[in-house]
DNA sequence: CGGTCACTCGAACAACGATCCGATGGAGGT
DNA sequence: ACCTCCATCGGATCGTTGTTCGAGTGACCG
């Protein structure tokens, strides 16, 4: 009895559960990547063999949909705001959230139709809703703001990912080396620096939402 | 002799190089989707084993950064245009390709560093600097036309690749069962819908262009 | 003719996602 | 106290993947 290994205290800690599965995977892929992340690494460090997984979540493809929806719990929806201000607000934490966690942005190209996403995407409909936006320009203010924002993300995201030293040296190697051939983009182009690209996405939203602000005042 | 196996008929025509095995995995990309891409069947369809093609190339990934830049050779530089009309056609272009080959949304996630991407990136700099658009404007206008295009591509991508009726339809029941929780959504969202999405991107890409021309106007 | 070089490929390895089938253990009934 | 049931777990295993190793093959050059 006391040689028994299936104790709770030997495996980890309370019992296994979808929430848990998904929180684990959380974990696992920002300490370690998208790549990484294996069926038995997580049932490793979940305490449990790695089959076990497959009775709370049918397929892999599932922990990935559930742990990319799991993360934009972190993005609170504004309140009380004026739409412009809520919709920077949401927009900004919705690319800060998808920066904390840079293995999302390989994970963008799968429907995301979670209930965080939606509840989400329906507080930005709202927004423009209140705000006066109307038909062709809704469609278009929604689709052009989440396209900013992914696009955003992911071109970030994908240097972060690739931050070894390494990578971004033989990057600028590269581009010095060919710089005759792109003369353009050799002279203004540091492609691989992230300094800018706080001020640079505020920029591009403000010109976005001047825009969509225009549509409603003009009908 | 003549029951040798390797003839060139017998294997696929003339030899391998890497602009063939790139060439015949566009193909295969373009036919079966990224998920299905195998080394081996790659090698199937060249007619060779599945081993050879590592000497002409390091590894998979690079296949996939190949042809992820080769697609892109189909996007024509314009020249002697307008600036504005230049750059529309040069981010219309980008996109149209992106959607002809939907797999290239899953593949974004990675540095885009190849001739034919930073030819374009070029003109694209070279564009704006010869419109008059300066820094700071300059650095956040380029990466917010090129965040814009390929956020929206990825998310077009994602239902063209998913477009079988069943995730469609259940999609559409799944939003249209809880459209108490997201009545926003369900009143103007037809998020499966890829209509109007070529004239909201015109939209957004307008108003983007709107504001890089307003920061020339007032410097 | 001998040798070098570019190129090809079968066999094999480790790791992966997924699944079968059996073991385990606690709750609840009798 | 015993049995039954069912949620929960895991060892063994299957088929497939990317990749390596070393042995080949033929063309060309001296």
């Amino acid at each position: 009895m006391w040689l028994r290994t299936s104790s709770r205290e030997e495996r980890g800690g309370p019992p296994l559960s979808r929430r848990r599965i998904v929180d684990e995977a959380v974990a696992l892929l920002d300490a370690e990547g998208a790549d990484r992340l294996t069926m038995r690494r997580l049932a490793e460090r979940l305490g449990t063999g790695s089959t076990t997984l497959y009775w709370h979540v049918k397929t892999k493809d599932d922990v990935l949909d559930l742990a990319l929806d799991a993360i934009f719990a972190a993005v609170p929806i504004p309140e009380d705001q004026e739409w412009r201000a809520g919709v920077t607000r949401l927009i900004g934490d919705w690319r800060a959230t998808l920066l904390r966690h840079p293995w999302s942005a390989a994970l963008l190209g799968r429907p995301m139709l979670g209930p965080n996403v939606l509840a989400r995407s329906d507080f930005l409909y709202a927004a423009l809703v209140g705000a006066g936006v109307t038909e062709p320009h809704l469609t278009a203010a929604a689709f052009g703001l989440s396209n900013f924002v992914i696009g955003s993300a992911l071109m970030q995201a994908t240097w972060l990912v690739n931050a070894d030293a390494e990578t971004r040296d033989a990057a600028r190697d590269h581009m010095a080396q060919q710089s005759d051939r792109y003369p353009a983009l050799a002279a203004h182009g540091p492609l691989t620096a992230t300094d800018g690209w706080d001020e640079s996405f505020e920029r591009g939203l403000n010109w976005l939402l001047d825009g969509i602000e225009a549509t409603v005042a003009t009908g």
